[in-house]
RNA sequence: GCCCUGGUAGUGUAGUGGCCCAUCAUGCGGCCCUGUCGAGGCCGCGACUCGGGUUCAAAUCCCGGCCGGGGCGCCA
């Protein structure tokens, strides 16, 4: 009753019901659908579905297909007596294959799925190698290192992929959010002349013969576009960072979301726009993501606005409280941080808080941070803290000419060197500030992955450039 | 940059001087099995990061290289 056909030579395997199907033509008559649309056929329909196999359970006369596709996995059922010869050739496919089912479906309660489809033909795409240089569906563990160097091997894991799922929707979320806002996306360059802090971090770029620098913020060109009168601006886009560090928070890449508003009264203007951004982008993934969420075992707390506002003289105060030693000088250090996210979890039932008014000599290089008209040894600098991490830093930024030379002065810093930049503030610039946010470590924080690297697809980092 | 720590089959591991031509799992190969869901049964395959040293004897101890993991400073 069935007629099989097979093409081996070009590595496709083909078969059919009498009549069904042209095998000469090869004639394609239906449209593919995902995994989890093939619940919604009826009893018998036809469909075409596709994917990676998976894994092949063969029980002798019977064997079963698992093929994943990129919302979910089905199952395909094979029937020794009704397949024929063919059967030991396609039980034979290498996992991870590349195939395109045609068949028809059927409901069933003996498997887990409630349906299952019984092919009318399989093509195989492309042949797996064996062995596989890293299991997807495999019970044993990898290093991150191997992972990382078999990173499309690695994506194929349903847990891994739902991570950069979830992040889709942060941003659509957070795109929504400026475009509410009337915010306007930018784009700056990253091939810059001088950097917006210290010169030990910059990657070096050889441009045309002139040396040149990746930028590690946009935050003079942000500026800049404040200048330009644009008043509002948010940039999304990659930053680097040539330190040498090496910690599950830190990248040499990565992906900066930047804001500048103009006319702002103060920092707390700048505050409260990144107080309802985060809380609007949370929760636009609550409402489009929560089965991704639930995939993922991350619950997500969207913060109370306003959030919790703690100058960095009473954070210290708290953590005295709390019993820290400093051995050196007393500030928010690492540690502090993660005592404070404890300490705000507690008493205030919160992920996150703000450290504001930042001492003028903690942020040193900062030399366009305005600061408090009362107290110069202040700024209008703030953190937001996310979970005992950083997660934002921003504030206030100096307008007036005189002062913003005067503070370049005191760093040793030439004035000349930033001319395209200074002249911005001669002629008609509005008080303005902005924020710059990690967007990994806030996916990171967000499902409380232990590595910020698990959140970038291609990571870079002081020993890894490939892939 | 400083400190701690690791490198054993394709993958993840056990093994602190002789009991190791190296454990277990997973994977891969072969055979059996018509309802698997981490299928099951039987058989097989496959590894000590590199170089030097100590020792009668090194996966194991020492030195160096290469490659990882973590912490700190710093930062998003």
């Amino acid at each position: 009753m069935l007629s099989l056909y097979l093409k081996s030579k070009t590595d496709i395997c083909f078969f059919s019901m009498k009549g069904f199907y042209s095998i000469i033509f090869n004639v394609v008559c239906m449209k593919r659908i995902y995994s989890t649309d093939v619940m919604e056929l009826e009893e018998g329909e036809k469909c075409k579905v596709a994917g990676w196999l998976q894994e092949v359970k063969n029980l002798g006369g019977i064997a079963f297909f698992k093929v994943r596709d990129r919302k979910g996995v089905f199952q395909v059922v094979l029937v020794k007596k009704e397949i024929g010869e063919e059967f030991s050739e396609l039980v034979d496919i290498p996992r991870e294959s590349v195939v395109e089912i045609e068949g028809k479906i059927q409901h069933t309660d003996q498997t887990e799925l409630g349906y299952e489809i019984l092919p009318t033909s399989v093509k195989v795409d492309s042949t797996a190698g064996k062995p596989l240089p890293l299991g997807v569906i495999d019970k044993v563990d990898a290093d991150m290192d191997t992972r990382f160097d078999n990173r499309f091997m690695d994506l194929r894991k349903e847990e891994k992929m739902a991570i950069f799922q979830v992040r889709n929707l942060l941003l659509r979320g957070i795109r929504d959010f400026f475009h509410k806002e009337g915010f306007i996306e930018v784009n700056t360059p990253k091939i810059v002349a001088a950097g917006a802090e210290g010169g030990a971090t910059l990657f070096d770029v050889d441009y045309y013969g002139t040396d040149a620098y990746l930028a590690q913020s946009p935050q003079l060109f942000k500026q800049m576009l404040m200048g330009a009168g644009l008043e509002r601006v948010y940039e999304i886009a990659p930053a680097y960072r040539a330190e040498d560090f090496d910690t599950v928070r830190h990248t040499s890449e990565f992906i900066s979301l930047d804001f500048e508003m103009s006319f702002i009264e103060s920092s707390d203007d700048v505050m409260d726009m990144t107080s309802y951004m985060i809380e609007h982008s949370l929760k636009y993934l609550l409402k489009n993501g929560s089965d991704l969420l639930d995939k993922l075992g991350a619950e997500v707390r969207v913060p109370e606005h306003p959030i919790k506002k703690i100058t960095h003289h009473e954070c210290i105060e708290i953590l005295e409280d709390l019993g820290k030693d400093w051995e050196d000088e007393k500030k928010v250090d690492t540690e502090g941080e993660k005592m404070l996210g404890e300490y705000v979890e507690e008493n205030y039932d919160s992920d996150f808080f703000f450290i504001t008014e930042f001492p003028t000599h903690l942020k040193k290089n900062t030399f366009y941070a305005m600061r408090k008209d009362y107290d110069p040894s202040i700024t209008t600098y703030f953190d937001l803290e996310y979970k005992g991490q950083e997660l934002v830093s921003g504030g206030q930024r100096e307008h007036r000419y005189d002062v913003l030379i005067a503070q370049m002065d005191e760093l040793g810093l030439d004035p000349d060197d930033f001319e395209s930049y200074i002249k911005t503030f001669k002629y008609g610039m509005p008080p303005h500030g902005g924020i710059g946010l990690g967007l990994d470590r806030f996916v990171q924080q967000l499902l409380d992955l232990e590595n910020i690297r698990e959140a970038i697809l291609f990571p870079r980092d002081t020993s890894r450039l490939s892939p």
